[in-house]
DNA sequence: GTCTATAGCGGGATAGAC
DNA sequence: GTCTATCCCGCTATAGAC
């Protein structure tokens, strides 16, 4: 009966992830995992000695990978119409291919806070924004863009770019579309918002 | 011992909004409403028949607010421009009010999609839509605004005013600055949004 | 209308046999 | 490593006394 030591664990893990992210912390249940990985509860608990440590292994993934996307391409050295055009083409991408992350992590952050004071600090965000600060001052000086505040900038590119994927489930109904269609619609949505925040910085 | 039905009724009625906006509904417990409104369980139940019904009660009255709001600015008269930024002046007024009612829906929503499905249609979003497609087009006719497709435009705008308060959380953390703070910074925030809307817009 | 007591279930975790 | 059986807890809901 012994089988392959990672090949359980990997079994549980993937399961766990999907799971987690579809339902939430609460709403997951380990007798769930262990059905739809076909172990049983003693076998998760044996792995990952509890509900919560396996929770926390697939937050840490899911909140990692986000981030590092977001923080390489904002850090870029790419002419600044171009990096802001890349910027929302890697989000658009990394989202389509994860679209339940962002409402998975908010969900999380909202329920339990105190997990990423820590955790942020430690990828220190403000050196990548005042790289971003650097580059948007650089713009208003050779006057190719207006007056741009670069934290309330970045807040709106941030929301152009994420709500869509938040609102995907009340946005299908809206828009009387299948969840397949509200998806081809984002990926055309994410021309405009690129056209619209050009626009939006140019004088 | 008796009191006042509608008065005890009105404090359980209370409390169950804040914790269920709050926490959500997994996360809230009949105990904790008790509690909270200084009664019991039984009462509860005697007044709600069951938590699931007592919640219905709130998600309904947080997405009826919401929800009027909207559409009646909206589908208001004024000259285009002014319109744009009443309507985001009225986003950001009531979500100053109650911020965590965006959280709240996406949460609930993504638990049970199949509450909103009938409940949006009776709403005839699609009206409004088309009214505000009418008045964008008859801006293209006169030259004033660039070609806009009006439901990415919509969303646009929906996304500029919502995302700030559902990322409320995450951002105090990540501007490390307190809940207040933020919620300042957010209120300023309101005067860049409109303008950068209607840059956009503009030819 | 109010409250206590409890039924009855589903949850996380673990002991202990194999 | 694996699995069954079980402990113990917290939850919703309700019966029944007052």
């Amino acid at each position: 009966m012994k089988q392959n030591v990672s090949e359980v664990k990997e079994r549980i893990l993937d399961v766990a992830r999907e799971l987690f992210i579809k339902n939430g912390y609460k709403s997951t249940s380990v007798r769930d995992i262990a059905a739809a990985s076909e172990t049983n509860v003693a076998m998760v608990n044996y792995y990952f000695h509890s509900k919560y440590n396996l929770f926390e292994i697939i937050f840490e993934e899911a909140f990692n990978r986000l981030q590092r996307k977001i923080f390489s391409t904002l850090s870029s050295d790419l002419p600044f119409f171009e990096l802001i055009e890349t910027v929302i083409d890697s989000y658009y991408e990394m989202l389509v291919e994860y679209p339940q992350i962002p409402v998975f992590i908010l969900n999380e952050v909202n329920q339990n806070p105190e997990r990423l004071s820590e955790r942020i600090r430690k990828k220190d965000p403000h050196s990548v924004f005042l790289q971003m600060a650097k580059r948007i001052g650089e713009e208003e000086e050779k006057g190719t863009i207006k007056e741009t505040p670069p934290l309330d900038f970045l807040l709106n590119m941030l929301s152009l770019c994420v709500f869509p994927f938040i609102f995907k489930d009340l946005g299908s109904h809206v828009a009387e579309a299948s969840q397949e269609e509200y998806s081809k619609m984002i990926v055309n949505h994410k021309k405009y918002v690129v056209q619209f925040v050009i626009n939006a910085l140019k004088k």
